[in-house]
DNA sequence: CACCGATCTGAACGGTGTCAACATAGATCT
DNA sequence: AGATCTATGTTGACACCGTTCAGATCGGTG
């Protein structure tokens, strides 16, 4: 019952479901948001049957928690990037926010899908363990930049920061502040001249001295 | 066809439905979180048929927007008394602050009702006219506070403290913080250390001198 | 009173998450 | 190799959802 023969006979088992199902959702919620986003439209577009992703994920929350791990992962390097591209320590910490704020901008739906699986969650989830986890790069650059380094004082620092950016990420969505921006230079410059405003980024040049 | 005679039978029109609608979301949201929201459900808390909404809002959407909207008032109402019991103005900014966040944590549902409708909002909904709205508040504090009274910066000034605010209405939410919190001496002196570490929110005490 | 418009009901449609029963394919054992 | 086991698919069903529409009911206006 092949279908040509050899070439794109769609075999009866998929071969590796669960990432083409996560690859399925990231289509479906960048071409049309997260509204659109149903556990069946997701096995459609992955061309499998309603009922088939339930024999990788126990639930349409697990498949998203796996796309928001996705999410997190590649925020996770966008913020390594922009440290690591920094001239100095001192702007690392405003690029990161810069950077953080970006992503979430591009990828509204799936920022939004990360951040809705955290909500009810009793812990967050990228940060822990990693080294190289947004978390940590922030509290790294929070230290370098000529932050307190005292841990209690740190975790704040760093809980500050996030909240900041995270707030940010999405306020920056409404278009009430569309001349705003324009006024600013664009969404970075937007960006900037918010986070400059708040205490946690280190302003390069205009701050007092870091030691 | 009365039930008994005169008290409690149920009339074939409601008389208020509208507000009984918007009321018994609320205390479905309350007592079922966000999750249990569907609109007949809202319509049988209300002891109404599921098409009997539609007479009074258009969408789903509308309703919540209702419940929003609500919610928003009273927000504005708690930043207001925040504010006007503030022993001094430099105080002011930061209790207001503590105000919105608190509220947030106590009304998390609402909350999250109330920022989900602005999401794909082109406009924000709560501040723009009304001069005891939460924004106009923040800025009057702001100014207030020895802040820069100039347009353009007050405006950038109000959006940050908004972002920090809202970054921290929704991360206070993990419980991983929790033993840091009960470090802090409670929620409302970790909602504090956090907002203490952000420049936009004057720290009485710490801060430079105002003017 | 007759009538009209506002309000509510009932039944229906397509879509959703989820599950149980069954089918198939690939791996493993003899 | 053949038999068997397990992972992975499919089909069909269930309850619930948002929404619509035709009809029932009521309050008020002529």
């Amino acid at each position: 019952m092949r279908e040509t023969a050899s070439a794109a006979a769609k075999p009866y088992h998929h071969g590796d479901l669960s990432r083409a199902l996560v690859m399925a959702a990231r289509r479906i919620l960048e071409a049309e948001g997260p509204g659109a986003l149903s556990l069946r439209a997701v096995a459609r577009e992955a061309g499998v049957s309603p009922a088939a992703p339930y024999h990788h994920f126990k639930d349409k929350n697990e498949l998203l928690e796996a796309v928001a791990h996705e999410g997190w992962m590649q925020l996770g390097s966008e913020v390594a990037k922009a440290r690591s591209e920094s001239p100095t320590q001192r702007a690392a910490l405003t690029n990161i926010g810069v950077a953080y704020v970006i992503f979430a901008r591009q990828n509204p739906a799936l920022y939004r899908v990360m951040y809705d699986g955290m909500r009810d969650r009793t812990e967050m989830p990228l940060h822990a363990k990693d080294s190289d986890s947004g978390w940590s790069q922030v509290e790294c650059a929070i230290v370098e930049a000529g932050g307190d380094p005292d841990p209690a004082e740190l975790q704040l620092a760093t809980i500050a920061a996030w909240c900041a950016a995270h707030g940010l990420a999405e306020m920056a969505s409404f278009r009430e502040f569309d001349s705003l921006k324009e006024s600013l230079g664009g969404e970075e410059g937007f960006i900037r001249a918010i986070l400059d405003h708040i205490g946690v980024f280190i302003r390069p040049g205009r701050d007092r001295p870091v030691q």
